[in-house]
DNA sequence: AATTTATATGAACGGTTGTTCTTTTAGATA
DNA sequence: TATCTAAAAGAACAACCGTTCATATAAATT
């Protein structure tokens, strides 16, 4: 089948550019040094693809994938403090996956410039782990495993280190810095924060 | 004087660069369209500055001084969450300066591709507010204000959620999105963080 | 008022950008 | 093996990039 080559190296223009677009944002990227990674011409490219964009749009297809699944959380949020322990856990094997990385570093290039992955930022990545949390907490609250407040706030005083960890990682990992400092925080912030709001 | 013209027209340029550096970033912004907003011819530029990279660096020149200053924590520290509470008032009139709104903008596009902004992110912005907040934590902690932990990793669980709040806020600003929701969070977290610590 | 000095203009440069086109090549089909 | 088809190459395009330079202009100095 044709379909193999044809493939294959549409695979590999997804891989070239993923790395590209990750390292000098979607305006540091010229098409010209996508092929030359591939190993082929710029115009071999549009066999593939309808124009630059469309590379881009592909690589970024699951940008907002995220582990966190909203089933179970009325039960698994009885949990308690494991909840949590297991959300961070997932955020953490998220925060240093390589692919997940280059997407992550995709995002923050090109968030304060691309309007539409603005608004999926804020949408996909956050209002759905803040949605997700919030339901947690509110059955934590009622559960009576942590003291009553506002659970979309507790959602966001939860979350928002997490990012921010995240983010100092990214940073140090392109400088290819250790970030054995930090990989602790993830553990040190889930007791940090029960022992904060457990009752 | 000369020096008065040759001002004016150099404050406009850095003007009209800041707000298009801050909207489209240093590679989308061409210094034909810094000279086009300015009024003037782009190789009238070069009267002023030594090239785009100099625009640039002069834009960016105060774009880590802070309201934080060293001098007298260990005194402020003993007020406990007045300290904490003036601390996040002045980090919040920041988040909505109009100024440091488009130099925060900025940096935060250019921190995953220019190298040498993100060495000084870490070690102006994000080190100088950890080093500051952990010697506030010791005194609270030494004055028996808050319960004895780690100070460094108080002062980044106390810090990160406010980053993530003037992240937000800068992201809703930009496509004119009301930010009202997110203003009371600065207190919330005082208020939130200091029950958590308290003794 | 005449001269000097600094700023603005307009054209031009070499280079890069995204994209299109025709031609060549190589793999799949018959 | 001959034919068909899809991917690759190579050249070319118009537009834009940062920068330079000779020239014109306006302001400041004498």
């Amino acid at each position: 089948m044709s379909v193999n080559r044809s493939s294959k190296t549409k695979t590999a223009i997804i891989k070239s550019a993923m790395e590209l677009f990750a390292a000098h944002g979607y305006k540091g990227t010229s098409v010209r040094k996508i092929a030359s990674k591939v190993g082929i011409r710029e115009s071999a490219l549009y066999n593939h693809f309808k124009n630059k964009e469309a590379i881009f749009l592909t690589v970024c297809a699951d940008i907002f994938t995220t582990p966190f699944s909203k089933k179970n959380v009325q039960e698994d949020a009885k949990k308690g403090k494991k909840f949590l322990a297991n959300f961070v856990v997932q955020y953490k094997l998220v925060s240093f996956d390589a692919n997940k990385e280059r997407l992550f570093r995709i995002m923050m290039i090109e968030l304060l410039q691309d309007k539409t992955l603005r608004k999926n930022f804020l949408n996909e990545f956050h209002h759905h782990n803040i949605a997700l949390l919030s339901e947690a907490f509110f059955v934590m609250m009622q559960s009576g495993l942590i003291r009553s407040s506002d659970p979309m706030f507790t959602a966001n005083e939860f979350l928002a280190p997490l990012f921010y960890y995240r983010l100092q990682i990214t940073l140090l990992r392109i400088d290819a810095e250790p970030t054995t400092a930090l990989s602790t925080l993830f553990e040190k912030h889930v007791d940090f924060f029960w022992e904060s709001v457990a009752l």
